[in-house]
DNA sequence: TGCCAGGCGAAAG
DNA sequence: CTTTCGCATGGC
């Protein structure tokens, strides 16, 4: 056990907001699995100080947390008018985590059409039938090979549905080098996107959660049914629309319109419509 | 019960 | 180029 000291970093908002799928909340404690080992971590609400038990040392979640990212210059950049100051003041500590491409990679292609509960009971099913036990009842996300290697029968007990298949074909282009990871980190935001698109279920959304949350592409500006509809709500009168904000224009207006850290943005308008719907 | 979900891709207009 | 549908299943 060890304690973290921190400085504009929320803890419930950042595991709650609805980028990661392995945190559970009990109390004051959250658990999860990450980079193979589990972790429990609760938050001093008077000091911002977290306690941390965990094989994973504090340079470990320095980085996962994003500890080195200047909130309150990201917040200067972003913060262009009464929507976005209400957002960022009111769940001020959120930051986006730096997660392991690969189950980032499976974690979203999952995500396509479903819902935050199902998506983490689905990775849960998952890494119980193909990760590895760590503790009693705690698994580890699967690695690409144990996931290639399955077939649909194998996963039916998951329940993904349609997105099995494309999760066993992208599984399989990472197992067997047809697309390198690695490499999108030295490729810039547009050619990363084009990469990750060639597989078969990746979309623009899926692309830009993808590069947002693990690539470092934080000009990633996911666009999903709620994004769309706040942005169309407290933006939609915008002349960049010409009044017709399809998907993609949202996501090229969110670049422009926030800027370089937009995926910082769109992060605290998407908790604050899950939490509250739109006001 | 019925609608919709952190969508995508193929088909059709 | 834009719009419409089917997809497989569960949460609400």
């Amino acid at each position: 056990m060890y304690t973290i000291k921190t400085e504009d970093f929320n803890l419930e908002y950042t595991l709650d907001c609805g980028q990661v799928f392995r945190w559970d909340r009990d109390g004051d404690w959250w658990t999860g699995v990450v980079n193979g080992a589990v972790a429990r971590i609760s938050q001093n609400p008077e000091t911002g100080d977290l306690r941390v038990d965990s094989s994973l040392d504090e340079a470990f979640f320095h980085r996962y947390f994003r500890l080195d990212d200047d909130l309150p210059a990201i917040f200067r950049q972003i913060n262009k008018d009464e929507h976005m100051d209400i957002a960022i003041n009111k769940y001020r500590g959120l930051r986006l985590i730096r997660q392991d491409p690969r189950e980032c990679l499976i974690s979203y292609m999952l995500a396509t059409a479903s819902n935050i509960p199902r998506i983490k009971k689905n990775i849960s099913m998952l890494s119980a039938l193909f990760g590895e036990e760590i503790e009693n009842g705690h698994y580890s996300f699967p690695k690409v090979e144990a996931l290639a290697s399955a077939t649909c029968d194998d996963l039916c007990e998951c329940k993904m549905g349609f997105r099995t298949a494309r999760i066993i074909k992208a599984a399989n282009a990472v197992a067997n080098g047809d697309i390198v990871l690695d490499e999108l980190f030295s490729l810039d935001y547009g050619e990363a996107k084009n990469e990750l698109m060639k597989l078969e279920g990746i979309g623009e959304k899926v692309a830009d959660c993808i590069l947002l949350f693990a690539f470092e592409k934080m000009e990633g500006f996911p666009v999903d049914t709620h994004v769309e509809k706040i942005v169309k709500a407290y933006y939609g009168n915008d002349p960049y629309f010409e009044g017709n904000a399809t998907k993609s224009k949202i996501g090229n207006w969110g670049r422009h319109y926030f800027g370089e850290y937009c995926g910082y943005a769109q992060q605290y308008l998407f908790y604050q419509k899950r939490l509250e719907g739109l006001i």
